[in-house]
DNA sequence: CTAGGATCCTGTCAGC
DNA sequence: TGCTGACAGGATCCTA
């Protein structure tokens, strides 16, 4: 799914498109998707206007002027798409995005005087939640989550955390979101083969100066694909109208195996830690 | 605390 | 062609 340079590029797309505009209605095409009281919609949603998209880790915060915030996770295959004037699209990268909407994948629409907020989501893990917006910070969703890779400064906060996990996996550790937020199995890999540290390593192998090391790397892996505009309609389809990825503007690793490193020349292989498909350079990435 | 597996779903792809 | 199992950018829950 949306990893944090994906959901940071969706908020800033839903920020420039939907602030201070008015929720006419909500078509709710999968129940399950909308996990509040559908009775609220009515009360705090409907007729509210919306004041600002916000991201916390992987969720986008949309504030309402009912003082109420709908809490968003895409999870795997949840993406936004607005049609009005404009179309736009970005999260999870399929035809969805450019096709007619609703189709088989759309769980909730969101319906504005000028246009329209489609929340698309195949695998329907994604939810959407809705809290008092004063209260969120102390919500489940939000209270015991690690620091924010790319703003404020989180070093300390990365080390005290992640030294609560010594013989766990440095790449379990990094994926765990009360360690670090927004890394996914993408980025994982990809700040680790940075990094030169092999994903089994376990974190009390790993010095202080490594791991904030690994940390800078993180942020690099980030900053890198947040600049290369996660995944949107715009990098979803080439200027040909072929289909395009994304991830070959950044990745080094991910979905490289039997490539060459682009380091030292070497296969990049595919292998398990985890529980999750792990892609390493076997020369740049020993096994201390 | 930790590893591993199952789970929530739908769809695609490789291999037979 | 059809079938089967593995796998997919997340996260939680359970067992051992």
């Amino acid at each position: 799914m949306p990893e944090l340079p994906e959901v940071e590029t969706v908020r800033r797309g839903l920020d420039r498109i939907l602030v201070g505009k008015q929720i006419l209605s909500v078509d709710v095409l999968n129940d399950k998707t909308l996990q509040f009281a559908h009775t609220d919609l009515n009360t705090f949603v409907i007729g509210a206007k919306v004041v600002a998209v916000r991201r916390r880790a992987k969720m986008l915060i949309i504030d309402l002027d009912s003082d109420y915030s709908l809490l968003v996770h895409l999870k795997m295959t949840g993406q936004m798409v607005w049609r009005g004037a404009e179309s736009w699209a970005a999260g999870h990268p399929n035809d969805s995005m450019v096709g007619d909407l609703p189709d088989r994948t759309t769980r909730i629409i969101f319906n504005f005087d000028d246009g329209q907020l489609f929340f698309n989501d195949q695998r329907k893990f994604g939810w959407i939640r809705l809290y008092p917006t004063n209260t969120l910070s102390d919500t489940p969703e939000l209270a015991k989550l690690g620091p924010e890779p790319l703003t404020s400064d989180p070093t300390i906060s990365f080390l005290r955390r992640i030294r609560r996990h010594p013989r766990t996996s440095i790449k379990a550790a990094i994926l765990n979101q009360q360690v670090i937020v927004g890394v996914g199995n993408i980025y994982a890999d990809e700040s680790l083969w940075l990094a030169k540290v092999h994903p089994q390593t376990r974190v009390e192998g790993l010095s202080d100066d490594e791991l904030l090391h690994l940390l800078e790397c993180i942020q690099k892996s980030l900053q890198a694909g947040l600049n290369s505009g996660g995944s949107t309609m715009r990098n979803y389809v080439r200027v040909d109208g072929t289909r395009g990825n994304y991830l070959d503007k950044f990745a080094h690793v991910y979905g490289r195996e039997g490539e060459p490193c682009d380091r030292c020349g070497h296969e990049i292989i595919k292998i398990k830690v985890a529980g999750r498909g792990t892609h390493i350079c076997p020369n740049c990435q020993k096994l201390r």
